[in-house]
DNA sequence: CCGAAACTGAACTGCCCGGTTTATACTGGG
DNA sequence: CCCAGTATAAACCGGGCAGTTCAGTTTCGG
């Protein structure tokens, strides 16, 4: 048995009461939420989860980070400098369309805004490890681009920004508003097409 | 005195609760807020409150449609078919970023997201007479534009949509997450020149 | 100036929920 | 087999808050 990687947190349930409360934290957000229900859900005693965390807020933080670090990890895969410029925005636009569109995302995101308010250091750390970090990786990709002469761009960070919020275009207001959480592929192709289109548009190298 | 108008909604302190009630679930949200809170903001008792709503959710449902009634009409000034396209454009996506930096917009977005997902109705609520009404008054405005030569756009609705989600680069964001809820007149010119420059590079006629 | 309707304020009910306590039981190493 | 650390169930506390009630006061049309 992997005596190591169990005890160090000292008790053998931290790690269910994490998942327990990340199943109940998404479902319901952090007001929402209600502490016998994530005891119950870990299969853990109320008593239990109160000597591993002072209080909710501290778990529902904890919880928060892990996920964030996980997704960071997850989401932005390497973008080939040499593939085709086209193909290489594409890449990265159907990234940013499958991580917005999925359950995941759209919970954490959910929950970000609501309790953002109440809970700064939540949206900062949230938006370092998502939003931030993924600019930063598609950054440096349009720096290397531009380099090798495929695009033509002044402000590469707000080109950066641009392409991510492009690829947001009709889902995200519809998402956010509860309007529609599926999307078909058919309505994913149409977005993430008109958005590699307008970004070639405008900073494709002419040459 | 005005005996019609005050008098149809028996009850002399109907529009003072509505007042109050904007003003802190603006300043607190739908849970946050607390009805004797509400009450004395209105300078009401919470009896007459209740003699006018039967519960807090109906009530923050009725302030929330007045809220979009009006923003819908204070936010789509119309545009002038006439004016240079560059020029149209450039009205609409200022528009867009006042009103996305606006107080107002941003405590009632907060809001529609925090509370869609245990209050459905509300978004689709907000969706309909905010995001979606924009948009078709955009999509109008295209039509017209495309008629004239303006523009060449095969999608017009995804054409109004890319350019509305082009405004919210950078912004939404970090508004959402908290990170900064104040933006300088050259950081919002930087987000609607860039959005501009983008939409024309993609829709303009070559001609 | 009368009387009905509207309004008041304050106390009260009932519920929910975060967090604590207690008395008991399980588990595993020495 | 013992004991110390860990887990449990259930009762309990206290505060917050939605919504009610009621006895008394204000408002205003007729």
């Amino acid at each position: 048995m992997n005596v190591i990687a169990e005890t160090i947190k000292k008790g053998r349930k931290f790690d269910q009461v994490i998942e327990g409360a990340r199943a109940i934290f998404m479902r319901d957000g952090f007001e929402g939420a209600n502490v016998d229900d994530i005891a119950k859900a870990a299969g853990v005693s109320k008593a239990t989860l109160y000597s591993y965390f002072p209080d909710k807020r501290v778990l529902f933080a904890e919880v928060a980070r892990q996920e964030c670090e996980r997704q960071s990890q997850s989401t932005i895969s390497v973008v080939d400098t040499a593939t085709d410029p086209r193909e290489a925005i594409s890449h990265i636009a159907w990234a940013m369309v499958e991580f917005v569109t999925s359950d995941f995302g759209i919970n954490v995101f959910r929950i970000c805004v609501a309790e953002s308010a109440r809970f700064p250091e939540l949206g900062c750390q949230f938006y370092d490890s998502g939003p931030k970090l993924v600019r930063e990786r598609v950054g440096e990709y349009l720096s290397c681009a531009v380099a090798q002469g495929h695009f033509e761009i002044d402000d590469v960070e707000l080109a950066a920004e641009q392409l991510m919020e492009l690829t947001k275009t009709y889902i995200f207001p519809r998402i956010l508003c509860g309007i529609q959480l599926k999307f078909s592929m058919e309505e994913k192709k149409r977005i993430v097409d008109g958005a590699v289109d307008m970004f070639m548009a405008r900073y494709a190298a002419k040459a």
